[in-house]
DNA sequence: ATTTATACGTACCCAAAAGAGAGTGAAGAA
DNA sequence: TTCTTCACTCTCTTTTGGGTACGTATAAAT
């Protein structure tokens, strides 16, 4: 137990970097601010706009469709992705107890929204995109 | 090389999933979708959009403090979040030769345009926040 | 004179997440 | 009878992310 005496100062500054970096004083109200940064997460996903942009496009589709619509996307994630969008409330997920298996899935009212709410990050990747392209080129493009 | 007679129709049957797996007929121009796609997946990321956020509130900001602000991010994934942007020319990162080092980052216009373009969803987060909680707990919210 | 605190990373290791691919089940077609 | 279809699910491997430690080099504190 002698090392413990050893490293005792510089535990403390460890433990004072890890009490000083959970306290981020930028909104007013805590709660709202855990609430908002928990669905930022959920939603700027990469599968989850791909599926909310196909589905805003193309209506309702079935579970393989969105699949190749979507592209390059495994059935798992897919399958996790529409799951959590259900459960947020964003799709809806229709069973048709059929033997070949038939899913239908479309946006409901609040999907839509956050759909429109995207649109302007869709309208400037295809009006910037260019421009990131560039920057890359000028940063010397060796490392990925 | 018998084996390959055995699997003929499988191997057919999964051949024809992976040559239609890559063909969306979604957008007409193919190159201007890849490049969109690969943009959009980089942009959706939950450290970038919050980096976003946090450098259009507070302007000029030190790495340490930048993590502090984003809050819960790991210093690995704060530096690879801002190489990224820098490569990608949305922030700038400049050195100052000093010896406790100091490292500032700021937006650049390309920075503060995608940081605009999310504004709507940062609204709609704010404003439907609390539909996706209520949905959330009419699905039962046993699963996470 | 020695020790310490600082700011911004990198290197390493392990856990968690994502991807690849095969398997499942039941009706209907060949 | 065998094969096909759809929407998954399961397992295995690869990638990614988080945590911790370490490295500077100077100024300040002791």
């Amino acid at each position: 137990m002698k090392k413990l005496v050893v490293m005792e100062k510089k535990k403390v500054r460890e433990m004072k970097l890890k009490v000083a970096r959970p306290a981020p004083p930028a909104e007013p109200d805590p709660k709202v601010e855990a609430l908002v940064r928990e669905i930022i997460e959920r939603v700027a996903d990469k599968w989850t706009m791909l599926v909310l942009e196909v589905l805003e496009e193309h209506g309702v589709v079935r579970f393989t469709r969105l699949g190749e619509l979507v592209g390059g996307v495994s059935q798992k994630m897919l399958t996790k992705t529409v799951r959590q969008m259900e459960r947020d409330g964003l799709v809806t997920r229709t069973v048709h107890p059929v033997i070949p298996p038939k899913v239908e899935y479309r946006l409901t009212e609040l999907g839509h929204s956050l759909s429109a709410a995207f649109c302007g990050v869709w309208i400037w990747v295809e009006e910037h995109g260019d421009e990131i392209a560039r920057a890359r080129k000028a940063f010397g493009e060796g490392v990925v």
